[in-house]
RNA sequence: GGAGCUGUAGCUCAAUUGGUUAGAGCACCGCCCUGUCACGGCGGGGGUUGCGGGUUCGAGCCCCGUCAGCUCCGCCA
């Protein structure tokens, strides 16, 4: 045994106790007579004190460690010279006298400081499992896996089973880009990594298993972000005889076991629903932060008889004219104006019309086409005043709401960089997005195409309308949002062999050669008297980003990958052996 | 595929906007130091300014290319 306590466990009602640690010199404070280490573990640091007086070889060999050795302490627990006792340690009260020293390993100097935050990430990344000894990323890892126990442990009192899915599955090519995997025994065939266990958790509730979820792994060959991954996980759940308000009870009591679990917080129950389209009127995103203003505003009305062609004539095709208000960044630079039309363009927009209120003057190269009645129309309903700033967006509905959503997060960024806006911390704001449609139409293929997946059940008061209006059909899928981040999203199923059928061929248009080889095992299944069934997906990276106040996930996962994808400690992906292709029938192109 | 930002000592940064031998703090090494916990003191080592080219009397600084990292758009059913 190597040691009888770990370094944040003695306090003063152990003195006396003769103690052994083991642990890593975080520091080494060496008076030339009297030696302190901090001897750090995964649970904290306890204060090891080397006094020549009472040892001196002991101490001589003290004077020896270094940064990140691997050592073994035994001593007796003993109180602080009164004055001496350290209040930011949790074992600030004693400190051990140390009668025994073993280095258990040395170590090469630490490319980085392990107790700074600001450090390259690249250097952290290449060098993580040094990285990983700070104690911010052991409590990231700890929060993650105490969330893990939670939602384990609350799963299991709902009478869930944990069932592991295959990962090897089949090419899909319907949703995210896939990473192959070439099967060597099937010469010129090949696995897809799953990017979700969709099918398979379908498939469970068909196999009567009622109730399953699984801390998913997922696979996605998609460009990386602050927030995606190539591979991370999903907590996967799938549930039949339920329909969409179990699931909201389910996991509205599971994101409180958790939140409960990780930081004591009593989260409120239950979450607020919001529409679709009232999210994306209000707030031009489907995953809105409402955590502050800058709603959009509707203007569409004041500019009906408008002079202005540019307003008019959107209106007049039947869009709409709308503007966000950003209170206060009438002092926005030039540059920061083109910025922001550039994320307009982005966007489709065609440019960006703004307003800024300075002086007492409104700043603006269109407002000479305003009419004074539009003028006070403007400043009543966006409430304008002096230091302001509005931005408009004119477009069909939901490409003038889209263009605004991204302009509103970009103002809200303009505005807490200039200290006039805080995003409210250690506030959640919990809610669910519903009445998604089911298709959107595809302008480039010039066809439909799911807007979940094409397993999603369309609300049943909208099911005469997919011959009619199909763009018009609800679909029954919900997605989970925290402070402008999709946790999560899911659907109730489409459990009818039949139906499934009728929306890949009719309304997806797949010919029905492709359908079934693609799904028709799936279609099949649903024939065979499958129960109604729905269930949802939880990011858990960024779920534990959020717990953990992260702006990445890569600081919620052990190992991550750079934005190219390159695990720099490992510098994977690499080539491989001539040989090793051979056997896959593989040939690389230059 | 596109846009932006960044790249100077092991780490974090500076270098009076093109001008002498590229500096500081921390880290590291040596010596001194018996109550520190950001210990302190003295001394020392450490640089292909990411890389390549160009402009210039002169480039860390300007230009072109390239590489790397990060952020974003596209993409992510």
């Amino acid at each position: 045994m190597y040691r009888t306590h770990h370094c944040a466990e003695l306090r003063t009602t152990d003195i006396g106790k003769t103690v052994t640690l083991a642990g890593w010199v975080d520091s080494r404070r060496d008076h030339g007579g009297v030696i302190f280490i901090d001897l750090r573990d995964r649970e904290g640091v306890t204060q090891i004190v080397f006094n020549p007086e009472l040892n001196a070889e002991l101490a001589a060999a003290a004077h020896a460690l270094r940064s990140e050795y691997v050592i073994q302490v035994e001593g007796m627990v003993v109180a602080r010279l009164s004055g001496t006792e350290n209040k930011n340690l949790q074992t600030g009260g004693i400190e051990i006298q140390s009668s025994g020293l073993k280095v258990l390993n040395s170590s090469e100097v630490p490319p980085f400081p392990l107790d700074e935050d600001s450090v390259n990430e690249d250097l952290r990344l290449t060098y993580r499992y040094l990285d990983l000894r700070r104690p911010r990323m052991i409590h990231n890892l700890r929060i993650r896996h105490q969330a893990l126990q939670a939602i384990r442990t609350y799963l299991d009192g709902e009478r869930f089973f944990e069932i592991e899915t295959p990962i090897l599955f089949k090419s899909t090519p319907e949703g995210a880009r896939e990473f192959l995997v070439p099967s060597r025994l099937n010469p010129k065939k090949f696995y897809a990594l799953t990017q979700s266990p969709q099918q398979y958790k379908q498939l469970l509730m068909v196999g009567g298993i009622e109730r399953y979820y699984q801390v998913a792994k997922c696979f996605r060959d998609e460009d990386l972000r602050a927030d995606r991954q190539p591979e991370f996980t999903q907590i996967d759940l799938e549930m039949s005889f339920i329909d969409r308000e179990d699931i909201y009870r389910l996991i509205e009591g599971l994101v409180a076991a958790v939140w409960k679990k990780t930081l004591n917080h009593e989260v409120s129950l239950p979450f607020p629903r919001v529409s679709f389209q009232e999210a994306m009127n209000t707030y031009g995103i489907d995953k809105p932060d409402r955590r502050f203003g800058l709603e959009l505003v509707d203007l569409s009305d004041c500019f009906a008889q408008s002079q202005f062609k540019v307003f008019r004539s959107v209106l007049d095709a039947g869009g709409v004219v709308k503007a966000i208000n950003a209170k206060g960044l009438a002092d926005i630079t030039q540059g920061q104006i083109e910025e922001l039309t550039e994320l307009a363009k982005s966007q489709g927009a065609k440019g960006l019309a703004w307003i800024k209120v300075e002086a007492g003057q409104w700043k603006s190269p269109i407002v000479k086409f305003f009419s004074e009645a539009e003028k006070a129309a403007l400043t009543e309903k966006l409430n304008m005043e002096e230091g302001d700033l509005i931005l408009f967006g004119a477009d069909l509905w939901l490409s003038a709401c889209e263009v605004l959503g991204q302009i509103r997060l970009k103002a809200a960024d303009l505005l807490e960089q200039a200290g006039k806006m805080k995003r409210q911390e250690g506030v959640f704001d919990f809610f669910w997005v519903v009445d998604f449609p089911l298709l959107s139409f595809d302008k480039e293929n010039q066809r439909y195409v799911a807007t979940h997946h094409p397993f999603t059940s369309p609300v049943a008061e909208d099911v005469e309308l997919l011959q009619t209006n199909p763009e018009k059909v609800r679909g029954q899928h919900y997605d989970l949002v925290l402070n402008g981040v999709e946790l999560g999203g899911g659907s109730i199923r489409i459990h009818q062999g039949a139906i499934q059928e009728k929306l890949f061929t009719e309304l997806l248009k797949i010919p029905a050669d492709i359908a079934e080889s693609r799904f028709g095992y799936m279609v099949r299944a649903l024939k065979f008297g499958a129960p109604p069934h729905g269930g949802i997906a939880l990011g858990f990276d960024r779920l534990v980003a959020i717990l953990t106040g992260s702006s990445s996930i890569r600081d919620v996962m052990a190992f991550p990958k750079n934005n190219k994808g390159i695990d720099l400690m490992s510098q994977a992906p690499g080539e491989v052996e001539p040989r090793q292709l051979r056997d896959l029938y593989i040939q690389t192109k230059e």
